[in-house]
DNA sequence: GTGAAAGCGCTAACAT
DNA sequence: ATGTTAGCGCTTTCAC
C-alpha cells in the first residue's frame, strides 16, 4: 500500500500542528473559525481522509458492526440485511460479514475473534450463539450481542413469534376444512449453534392441531434436510406423495420449500389447492408470484433488521446500557390462493 | 471497551518481550520450538487475540476486502456473495460490505473512504465504478479493484457476456418458431453509475433478430424501471397484454422480471409457452420451480464471485501485480419449459 | 485557541 | 534465539 496523506501533511500545509486538525476532524469547539476553515480547506485539497485503523487503535472504537451468519444467502436473510443496511447507512458505522458456513470450528473461531480481535463494536448474529465457554465470555465482557431468531436468557434478541405462526398456519388449514395436515420441518438443527426455530413452529402446529381436538403424532413431522426450493420437491417426491388422504402441508422449513413440494405436486397432477393446500413460512418476495399464489406466514423481516441495528446502536448511545433488550415481533398469516 | 489482553500480557506471563510473542504469532522461524510452545500455551490461556487496528496500523494491510454494491438483496448478487464467501473462507480475510443505495453522493462517499480511508486492502465492485476523478486517483494510486458485470478498460473486471447471453435468449425464441419478439429491459440505468450490462443484452436481442431477418425496431424494448418480481407483472399489465400478436418475450432485465410476466400472463388467460414464450436471465435457484420451469439464460454466479475473489487476492501474493485482469464466461441458454 | 508529549497495540530493523 | 528501539497515524491530557 502506497503512503497515504496523513493528518500531519494536513497540518503541515496548513501551519498548524497535528492536534489542531485533529480537533477540526472530531468537531471540538475550541478552535477558531479561521483555522478550521484553513484546516477543512486543505483537508479538501489533499484529499485527507483519517486512518480507520488508527483511530480505533486509540479510541478503542471499530465503528464497525460485525453481522455474523452460517450463509448470507438464504432468501428470508435478505430481508433482514436489507432493513441492516438501509438502518446503517447515514450512521457512522460500516458493517462486516462473517459467513460460518455451517463449520463448528469456523464458528467458534469467529466468535472469538469477534470478541478478542476488537473487529467489531458489537456483533449481530443470525440464529447462531457462541458456544457455551464463549458465551459466558461475551457476557462478563458486556460484550454488545444481538441475536436474531434465537432466544436466549440474558442477550438480547430480536424474533418473530415462531409458536404463534407455527398456531396460525395450522389452525387456518384447519379451518378451511382440512382433515389429514403434515408439516415439513428440519427437526433438529446443529444442535452446536442451536436454533430453536424450527422447533417453535412445530410446536404452534401440534398445539393447534390438539386445540381444535385432532389427532397429533410424530409421524405428522416430515424431515427436510435443508432449506430450498430442491428441499421441498424431493420432500414431496420422496414421502408426500406417497401419504394417503394428505390434504395439506404447512412448510414449516419455509417458502421456498413450499413452493418446491408445490412444484413437484403439480407435475404429480395434483391440484393446488384443491387436492392438496400448501403453506409457506416468511413470506418473501417471490411468494405472491408462483402459481397458485402462496399463502404464507410473514415476518417483518425488514423491520427485525432495523431493530437488530437500533439496538446495537444503543450501546454506543449511552454507556450505561445495561439491560437486555428482547423484542418480539407477531407473524401475520397472508392469505392467497394455495390453501 | 473494556481492556483486553494485549502482547505485552502474553509476553510478561511468559517473561519474555514483547517481539518474541509477536514473532511466534508471526511464524517467525527463528524462535526457539520451548519459547514458541510456551508463548502459545499463555496465548491459550489468556484468550488472548492480536488487536487487528494495531496489526492493520503498523503493516498498513488491513485484511479485509471491501465489497461494494447498491444493495445486496438482488438474487443474482446472492450467487456472487456466495462464492465470494467460500472462496474467503479459510484465507485471512474478512470482508467488508458497503451498500450504496442508489444514491449519488453515497456512491462517492463511500469509494472515497475506501481508496483514502485504508478500510480495505481491495475493493470487489458489483457492477459499479468510482466517478471519472475518483476513478483517475484508484488508477493513480494504483488500488486494487475488481469489478464484477461491468467492463472498463484499465480495470479488472469479471464478466458472462450479455451480448452472447442476449443473442442466446433471441435466438432460441426465433428457432422455437416465435415471430413476434419483445425485449423487457430497463433502458438506461444510472447513468453516473453506469451499468452496460442490460445495454449489452439488448444489443445481442437486436443483433438475433437481424442475424435471423427479422424486423426490429426501438418498440420492441419495453422498459422496467427495476429488477423484481412486481417489475414484471406491471409490465405485463401495463403494455405487454395490449401488443397484439406478441408471442414471445426476453427478459433481459433477469428472473424475477420473467416470473412475474409469467404470473400476469397466467392470471390473465394465457397460456405459458403456448400462447406466449418467455425466456428469463440469470437461472436463479427458484426459476426451476415455478409452473412451468423457466427456461433462461445461465451465469456461473458462484464462479463469477470466486474469481473475482482470486484477482483480488492475487495483489497480495506479488507485489508486482500490474496486469489487468479481465475475466470473462459465457452464459447457457438453459432449457426448460417456458418456451 | 493551539501546541508538546505521551501512548493506543503491534511489528520491523538492528543489536546482541 | 531474543531484546531494544522506533514508529505506524491518530487522539488526548495538560500546558501555555
Amino acid at each position: 500500500m502506497a503512503r497515504r496523506v496523513t493528518i500531519k501533511d494536513v497540518a503541515k500545509k496548513v501551519g498548524v500542528t497535528a492536534t489542531t486538525v485533529s480537533m477540526v476532524i472530531n468537531n471540538n469547539p475550541s478552535i477558531s473559525t479561521r483555522t478550521r476553515d484553513k484546516v477543512l480547506k486543505a483537508i479538501e485539497d489533499l484529499n485527507y481522509y483519517p486512518n480507520h485503523a488508527a483511530r480505533s487503535l486509540v479510541k478503542r472504537k471499530t465503528n464497525t458492526i460485525a453481522i455474523l451468519a452460517e450463509f448470507f444467502y438464504p432468501l428470508f436473510y435478505q430481508q433482514l440485511l436489507d432493513g441492516i443496511e438501509h438502518r446503517v447507512i447515514g450512521s457512522p458505522y460500516s458493517f462486516i460479514h462473517f459467513a460460518t458456513l455451517a463449520s463448528k470450528p469456523i464458528r467458534e473461531k469467529i466468535f472469538r475473534e469477534i470478541l478478542y480481535g476488537r473487529v467489531a463494536d458489537v456483533l449481530i448474529s443470525f440464529n447462531r450463539v457462541p458456544p457455551q465457554r464463549l458465551l459466558t465470555e461475551y457476557i462478563k465482557e458486556k460484550y454488545p450481542l444481538v441475536v436474531i431468531e434465537h432466544d436466549v436468557p440474558g442477550l438480547n434478541s430480536v424474533l418473530c413469534d415462531n409458536f404463534i405462526g407455527g398456531y396460525k398456519a395450522t389452525e387456518f388449514l384447519i379451518k378451511q376444512g382440512r382433515k389429514n395436515i403434515y408439516c415439513v420441518s428440519p427437526r433438529r438443527i446443529d444442535a452446536a449453534g442451536g436454533s430453536d426455530v424450527q422447533i417453535k413452529r412445530v410446536e404452534g402446529f401440534k398445539k393447534a392441531l390438539e386445540d381444535h381436538g385432532m389427532d397429533f403424532s410424530e409421524e405428522r413431522i416430515i424431515e427436510t434436510t435443508h432449506f430450498y426450493f430442491e428441499a421441498g420437491k424431493e420432500c414431496y417426491n420422496s414421502v408426500l406423495k406417497d401419504i394417503k388422504g394428505l390434504d395439506a402441508v404447512f412448510a414449516a422449513a419455509g417458502d421456498p420449500v413450499a413452493i418446491g413440494i408445490i412444484h413437484a405436486a403439480q407435475n404429480d397432477k395434483v391440484m393446488i389447492p384443491d387436492d392438496l393446500a400448501v403453506i409457506g413460512y416468511d413470506d418473501l418476495e417471490v411468494a405472491a408470484f408462483i402459481n397458485p399464489p402462496l399463502t404464507t406466514i410473514m415476518q417483518p423481516g425488514k423491520q427485525m433488521g432495523i431493530k437488530a441495528v437500533e439496538i446495537a446502536l444503543s450501546y454506543f448511545d449511552d454507556d450505561i446500557n445495561s439491560n437486555v433488550h428482547k423484542i418480539v415481533f407477531e407473524p401475520e398469516l397472508v392469505i392467497r390462493e394455495s390453501v
